[in-house]
DNA sequence: ACTTTTCCAGGGAGCGGTCCCTCACGACGC
DNA sequence: GCGTCGTGAGGGACCGCTCCCTGGAAAAGT
């Protein structure tokens, strides 16, 4: 089942290797005469050029990394933004001719696995994906020298970024709590080696800050589990709290299931807002309120950034703006 | 930033460049003395092979592609399993030292481009997920000559596939709904062009029929949504119904909802089951009992297939055996 | 009418590897 | 001591494509 060659398809056509690849390359400089006898035989042959050798010459793949790093325990990939994330970013590169190759990153093996792939030339940029901000991932790609975008913002200075608005969507939760009338809020936290969840835990500390209130803080690792924990551990230390903002949607789950455990109504006894929006959030009882994340725009951003910068545009980072999505547990 | 090749390696070694690809590709007959100089020179010069030349000349890519056929609304990979598969088959891709070409065909443009790409010799195999019945890919890709392994069972009688065992997992639940003394036993189908949907709802019949009961089925699409509205139609239709089987855990989580509201308590009123065991399954209250599709499990038996098949091993289906979650739904 | 410019097809040199084939050299047998 | 064999390094063709360069024909200029 061999495939034909330009040169096979040349000949067939009675012209040169050099018309037909014009012509597959939809170069104007060509006789309409000989673009149809090349299309024809194109045709009848059934040719599709050969990648790698294409590669080879131009240096161009019209591939692009996305790489998850991710502990084992796989929060990111765990998390169920991972898929929208994904699809986002496939159709993205889909509509721009492009092509994805999909690279988890969970141990040390595997990261130096990616640098390999990368510098070998397969792919014409990268999409870096929640990373911890002591990830040495950034930086050895950047180190590269091809364009790297990140999906959040790193430790690496000079790696362009498309963020949300973390501490923002905090806040927007915090102020919202307390228009509710709610007077002791408490947080959980998500890892704290990852940005986001440092600036989410800001965001919430400033506002609260700025109204003369205290924070009550428990660490949580946004995982489900680790919110049902955490609240238990809230409870406990100030039984008199009133809501909860949790710095993810899974958290709040666990929490909300905490508190229907321990007795406690929501919204009437303590609210919870969660973060992120995920599905999951409007199939809880009661519906859960939380701080959309648009992680398909995001994904759309991050994108787009990356193929500017591939055309040698700017690098300027984005911020996207979060909002509130109000339902029963507040 | 240009990268070292293999005759600039072999010049600062003072070899060739044919020792130089020997120790590179860990060929043993290279004398210790030679493998030495040449790795070190491999470090000095940061040196990484090229893909797109090695890939034409061996005409291998080590790279794999990952279909995922569906319609532009998105059924299958919004389904919370299209994650879990995508890592599963990452990870163990990984592990064969292989990479991961996402690929989503929504559209028959992009149908074609797939085609396009694959026969362009980018991947040295296809894992085709979760298709319709009338899908023309299975086909059009086993047609380019190159090992395809779908995973799901398809229209095209010669792609090799890895397939849950949907019968027999629609009558595990039903037999659990009999066991819990349930009388009258209705079903949410998924949307029938799909294999899977019609599996289920033939395990659900044939097991009804078997005790000699009958069936009371409502159409769905294997979304919350249409989940929600089966189960509304289903309560005007036969309000004494005991038991609901859903084709999937999507629905389930609907049709509780529509329950919740209609005033009816799960499961003492009416049990629910759902089917694929999802992360939300456990999240809803009360939890979802439901059939566990070892989704993971079967990722990673579709790449063992899809590997063996590419090293000429046999194509011989698989079919995965699923277990029962017990909740507190039913 | 002749030269200059424009335009476009063809020829062919790479791109960076792999791998077959040749050949040198040391070991071994008789 | 000489021929044979085995081992392993080197030379170079080749994978399929792009793209620069050349050259001939047609168009434009004088």
């Amino acid at each position: 089942m061999k495939r034909p060659t330009l040169e096979v398809v040349a000949a067939r056509a009675g012209v040169s290797k050099s018309s037909v690849s014009r012509v597959i390359n939809g170069e104007t400089t060509v006789a309409p005469e000989i673009r149809d006898v090349v299309m024809r035989a194109v045709h009848e042959l059934g040719y599709v050029p050969n990648g790698a050798a294409r590669n080879l010459v131009t240096r161009r793949t019209d591939t692009l990394a996305v790489v998850v790093s991710d502990p084992p325990q796989g929060v990111v990939s765990d998390d169920p933004l991972f898929s929208a994330v994904v699809r986002a970013v496939s159709r993205e590169l889909e509509k721009a001719g492009k092509r994805l190759v999909l690279m988890l990153a969970e141990s040390d093996q595997s990261r130096t696995r990616v640098v390999q792939y990368i510098a070998g030339g397969h792919v014409d940029g990268v999409l870096l994906v929640a990373l911890h901000g002591t990830d040495s991932l950034p930086a050895a790609l950047a180190r590269q020298g091809l364009p790297v975008v990140s999906f959040n913002r790193t430790s690496a200075q000079d790696v362009p970024y498309v963020a949300l608005d973390n501490a923002g969507g905090a806040a927007l939760a915090v102020r919202h709590l307390l228009e509710r009338d709610r007077r002791r809020i408490a947080t959980i936290t998500g890892p704290l080696e990852l940005y986001e969840a440092r600036e989410r835990l800001a965001g919430y500390r400033q506002t609260l800050r700025d109204t003369g209130r205290r924070s009550i803080v428990a660490l949580g690792d946004f995982t489900r589990v680790s919110g049902a924990e955490a609240m238990r551990q809230l409870l406990e230390d100030d039984p008199d709290l009133d809501a909860v903002f949790a710095s993810n949607d899974l958290m709040a789950i666990g929490a909300l299931r905490t508190l229907q455990k321990a007795g406690r109504r929501v919204p009437e006894d303590v609210a919870v807002i969660g973060f992120d929006d995920i599905e999951a959030a409007s199939y809880t009882s009661p519906a859960l309120t939380s701080v959309r994340s648009p992680m398909a725009d995001q994904a759309t951003a991050a994108v787009h950034l990356l193929l500017s910068l591939i055309d040698g545009g700017p690098t300027d980072p984005v911020i996207m703006p979060n909002e509130l999505v109000v339902r029963e547990s507040t």
